[in-house]
DNA sequence: TCAAAAGTGTTAGATTTACACCCATGA
DNA sequence: TCATGGGTGTAAATCTAACACTTTTGA
């Protein structure tokens, strides 16, 4: 008998928080569960950590696998391991947050897996404990984004100083003021002020901005 | 066949972090490892979490197993789940960290587990990924030493204003303004200062401060 | 008597906050 | 022409950082 063989193994399965910001709002990826136990309730998407496969990989594959997409920016929330947690069998959970721009999302893709934008103020009552895992993915998410520059994969490739103010309201759910928001925007020389003008969110239209990354590696300094 | 059982298990084990403060200096508890794989080498303590044990529970027994000690504050670092991070078989591990106060720990307890306290600056090649572990744990203390009322718990009930400045400065590794950092736990009512005098350090003498946890329950603002 | 740690305030500079008006345009 | 969102600067208040000397006492 082994060192290894005399304790017990158990289930592990990855959960995806999947961020979103569309319509001023922050938004989550939930979708009603397809399976037993739980069939029928809101759920986030998950799937299990296969015997060859690295957590985060397990983590990404199940990104993909339900969007489509690839490298999207992602981190690991923590282990959720109640004994009791799944209603099933004991299953050992590791939540990931991912942020993608809704507009990358394949409308297709999104209903094949009967998934849905959700706001993430006014969830409904999750799958196990699958709101504890978005309230702890919030949180951490929040204290990134005041001091890395993850926000803009949640907007697309140009967007307006007002979108990403939006944004920025969103996540911390408080209101910024316009000039002093600006202001610091002006001073991070890697949000760069492009010629292009959006009209679609005012008659005026407004300047549309990118972040040049090349730029923020050589000087990253970013505080919002 | 269920859904859960076209998927393999793995083993979860948990891995503690111990951080205590002496001689000015954070340190943590490690020893040499007495099974194979691996056997010899410098590694954290840990354990693997039963079927029937939620894995905050497998951390606190395995911490107390250790330490002889209970009601440690403890918080989740984050799984650690490569294929190959064991070189034994596929474990996944799920790491935390814990403060205690060096002189609450039995000199005798911890040698019969033979640990020992070492400099966070300056560990040796641990097994596995236990520096990457490490590096973690000290991250996530760090911030939350900034915010919450947790440097207490690395300290005796009744300490010294400059001990508990050495302790900030050996955790965040930069040296503090004395007046600046006085000035700041002044405005914390929850630090009180008694009429007890600590001659251990100097020859003068040094007021004797304690934690008062029911005030700062009242009045919760910490920031240093 | 002197070395070593304890204790104590002030000021300049930096950062943060509050705040209001004109502009450009499409409907 | 007017409603809507875009864009801009200044001043007060707050916070942060820098800095030096006196006290006490045991060796």
């Amino acid at each position: 008998m082994t060192y290894y063989s005399q304790h017990s193994k158990v289930w592990v399965s990855v959960d995806c928080i999947i961020f979103g910001f569309d319509e001023g709002k922050l938004k989550v990826l939930i979708g009603r569960r397809q399976m037993d136990p739980g069939r029928g309730e809101w759920s986030l998407y998950g799937g299990f950590v296969a015997a060859d496969e690295n957590i985060d990989e397990a983590a990404s594959r199940t990104l993909s696998e339900l969007t489509g997409l690839r490298n999207l920016y992602m981190r690991q929330v923590g282990a959720f391991g109640s004994v009791d947690r799944d209603p099933g069998e004991r299953v050992i959970s590791i939540a990931y947050y991912a942020l993608i721009n809704v507009k990358d999302y394949d409308e297709r893709v999104r209903m094949e897996h009967s998934v849905e934008w959700m706001d993430v103020n006014g969830l409904p009552k999750l799958y196990s404990d699958h709101n504890e895992m978005i309230r702890k993915a919030l949180k951490l998410m929040r204290q990134k984004l005041r001091t890395e520059p993850i926000g803009f994969r949640l907007l697309p490739s140009l967007f307006t100083l007002t979108q990403l103010q939006r944004l920025y309201e969103a996540v911390n759910g408080e209101e910024l003021d316009k000039r002093n928001f600006r202001k610091r925007i002006k001073d991070m020389d890697f949000i760069e002020k492009t010629e292009l003008i959006d009209k679609t969110g005012s008659k005026r239209g407004a300047y549309l901005f990118r972040f040049n990354r090349k730029a923020y590696n050589e000087d990253p300094n970013f505080k919002l």
